[in-house]
Order: C-alpha cells, then sequence, then structure tokens
DNA sequence: CTTGACAGAGAACAGATGTTCTATGAGACT
DNA sequence: AGTCTCATAGAACATCTGTTCTCTGTCAAG
C-alpha cells in the first residue's frame, strides 16, 4: 500500500467522521467526494468497499447515508475520545473563554481571568471552549475585534475549515486549513499575512461558530 | 389540541429518536410512516412541518435522513438528563426568528416557519428577535450569508449604528444609519449597493448581536 | 516495452426520498 | 344542515443517492 493510498483511505474516513459530527447524519457519498476531493461517486463508492472489507466502516447496501465508522475505524482516527457528544439536550450551553487570538498569531491563553458566555446549542457541543477575536487577524473570515468565536475539540477537520492547529511544540493557532500534495497549508483569515506551510499539524480543534456583541 | 393528535406527535418524535439511535441515521419519512403506522408519506410530512413550526424538532429542506430533535423536542420525551434542567442558571433566552434579509433589500417576514434560538444575555434583551442573513448584503459590517442579527427593538439610533428602519409604508430595511445636515443616509453594508437618502425615517430596531454557525 | 493492478472520471440507471397537489372523511362549531 | 379545520391517503414528480459499467492514465513488476 502506497504512501497515497494511505491518505485518501484516512481522509475518507475522516470525511466521514467530519460529515456526521456537522450535520448529525453521516454523508452521502457525493458529499464524501466533495469532502476529500474527488470529483466522481464512483471513486468514493469504489473506496468504501475497500473500507468495507478491511472492517473499518460499515453500511447498509442501498440505503442512504448509512455508512458509519466501526470501532476499528474510529481507533485508527483516534476518535474515541472525542465521540458522542451529540445529544445533549438544552439550548444553550455556558462555555469559558479561554484565551485569546491576535493578529494570526499564537493563543495566548488567560492565566487568571475567567469569563463565561451562554452559547446556543445549535452552534456548540458541551466540550466546546471560547477564544477572543483581538484585531482583524480573521477579517477575512467575517470575523472581527472582540468576536468570540467557538471551538469544538477535534483531530479532524475538513479542507478549508478553520482550526485550531499546533505547530510548534508550544505553539497554538487559529488558522483556515488546506491539503495540499505532501503538505498542509495554513492561511491565515487575512490577506496581509501569509501562509504557512507544514509537512503536517496537529488539529485540535474546529471553529464552529462566532458569536458578536455589537454596541 | 386533541388527545389523539398529542399522541400522534409524540409517537413520531419518538420514532425520529428511535430510528436514530438505532441506526445511527434519522430515519426517512417512509421510514418514520411505518414505525407510527401511517400509510403515506404526505401525512408524515404534513406533521414534520408542524413539528418544525413548533420548533420541536429541525430539518435541512429537501435533503434525506436530516430530520433531528431539537432540545425542546427531546425535552418533551423528556430524554434530558436530570441534571441539565435542574442546574444552571442559564444566560440565555430564547429569541425567535421573524424573517430574513437579502441584499439590501426589504425584510422579509416569515409567515409560518417559526425557528428559536437560543441567544447569550450579554448580546440581547428579552425582547429582542432574530433576522436571518441571506446572500452577501452585509459583508462589509462583517455579517456573512446565513448568520443570525440579534435585534432590539428601539426607536432611537447613534450615528453608525445598523438599524431596521422602515423607509416606506410597507418597507423594512436594514442598513447602517447616518445622520447628514437635513437629512439621513441608509448606507448598505455592502460596496456593491448605493446609499439611499430620505429627510426622515422611522427607526424600529438596532442590530446588537451577531450569531453565526459554521459548518 | 508489455502487462497487470488500480485510482479515478464520467455517464447512466434504478430505486429511494422529500415534496406537492388533490381528494376524502371525521369532528367541531355555528 | 352547512362550514371549517385537519389528519390522512394516494398519486405524481423532481431530485437525491447508491450502484454499475466503461474508459483512461499511472505506476510498478516482469
Amino acid at each position: 500500500m502506497t504512501k497515497h493510498d494511505q491518505d485518501r483511505k484516512t481522509r475518507i474516513l475522516q470525511a466521514i467522521a467530519e460529515g456526521s459530527r456537522r450535520s448529525g447524519t453521516p454523508p452521502t457519498v457525493r458529499e464524501i467526494a466533495d469532502l476529500v476531493g474527488l470529483a466522481a461517486p464512483s471513486a468514493v463508492h469504489h473506496h468504501l468497499e475497500t473500507l468495507e472489507r478491511e472492517g473499518l466502516i460499515q453500511r447498509d447496501s442501498g440505503l442512504s447515508r448509512s455508512v458509519r465508522l466501526t470501532a476499528r475505524g474510529r481507533s485508527l482516527l483516534e476518535l474515541d475520545d472525542a465521540v458522542e457528544t451529540t445529544n445533549l439536550p438544552m439550548a444553550a450551553r455556558e462555555l469559558v473563554v479561554v484565551g485569546q487570538i491576535a493578529a494570526g498569531g499564537p493563543i495566548e491563553a488567560y492565566e487568571e481571568r475567567s469569563e463565561s458566555v451562554a452559547v446556543p446549542e445549535f452552534m456548540s457541543t458541551a466540550d466546546s471552549y471560547l477564544l477572543k477575536i483581538r484585531g482583524d487577524s480573521m477579517i477575512d473570515a467575517q470575523i472581527a475585534d472582540g468576536d468570540y468565536v467557538v471551538i469544538k475539540p477535534s483531530k479532524v477537520a475538513a479542507d478549508g475549515d478553520i482550526v485550531v492547529a499546533q505547530v510548534e511544540e508550544n505553539e497554538v493557532t487559529l488558522k483556515q486549513l488546506f491539503r495540499e500534495s505532501g503538505r498542509v497549508r495554513l492561511q491565515p483569515a487575512n490577506k496581509a499575512y501569509a501562509p504557512m506551510y507544514y509537512p503536517t499539524v496537529n488539529v485540535q480543534g474546529v471553529l464552529v461558530g462566532v458569536l458578536r456583541r455589537v454596541h
């Protein structure tokens, strides 16, 4: 099995996990194709057959959106801890603001300050946390100075997602993630800052919501 | 509402919860019909519309297996953990989405659809309401397609505020307000649209918050 | 170079699926 | 009775969706 194959398979597994997390239902074959950058549903179908034969996913033949990860599939993505936070029954939940982020730089964790904000259920999960935006570092993503962004802890992310990524031993940053051939591009949401390239990044969370108080 | 109606609705909610739990994906309209003993998908569809209007479920129009219970739907089934309902003095209120606004044009009030969202207290008042943004008409104010804006009813506004203004007998619009000598300028938050000038405008509300769900 | 395996694209198809429209029947109310 | 509301059925439709088939290009092994 080549390196490329492994990447593609992992990407598809991630897409299934990611798609399920987003909408609450597993993705269709064509949605997976979009997520991993394939043009033909047949190509995805081919991979799904392989993945099912390998015991990483299960499907109900012919039924729409029936694909799901098996325990082995999840463990391969190291998702075992993060899953199943979906059905929490509150219209809102109190989340803690854990730090702030400025100018495309590293995230600055709050040491002593403690602030919490009620976040609507439909744009958060129970384990989400908040970051406060400083400056115009996220302006191209329609995120302004003083906005709060809701981050859901997750090790998987889709192309184009805005993610919290660990790029150095002690540096965590908030950027838009794009997978390119053989590397990962972390794109600041502000044209004044240049993208950064890494062979691999450690995704810690995904942006799932924005809150703004206007004065 | 008769006893029979209540039973049927509860059964449908149960079917959604049950179907989702069993297979990992929400059921289709026809699967719900089977589960609750209805012969026609249209009958289920009719109930689903009612349930969505009542805020007990949510759907993505046209997408298969996209039905899911809201917090209120789950609480009606008493699926809540006892804990969550008892603790947490939630600093949020449930506000209703009353319409949508597109392309600098008039506000389009929802006739039947009813959607409600929990909004943090710090960016709302009890009498606030929500509008859903369509298109990029507010893009220069960092408000994107699909965002919810929190409107606080008010007859007064400061210069530069984004306001809901009544400009004609039957036309209400969302724009940035500037007072100039002898007239009022209503400035769309998108350079593609020209400002409008009025001798006087009737302010109905002021933008006080923005909510965005990122997927 | 030839061959074989395979990822992928593209087209096509059958069945699934959400939605709409019309009609019917049962209750409730006047 | 007449009228209105509403749950339900049934048919029809457009789109979604999984699947299959064929073809092409790539890459590694012989």
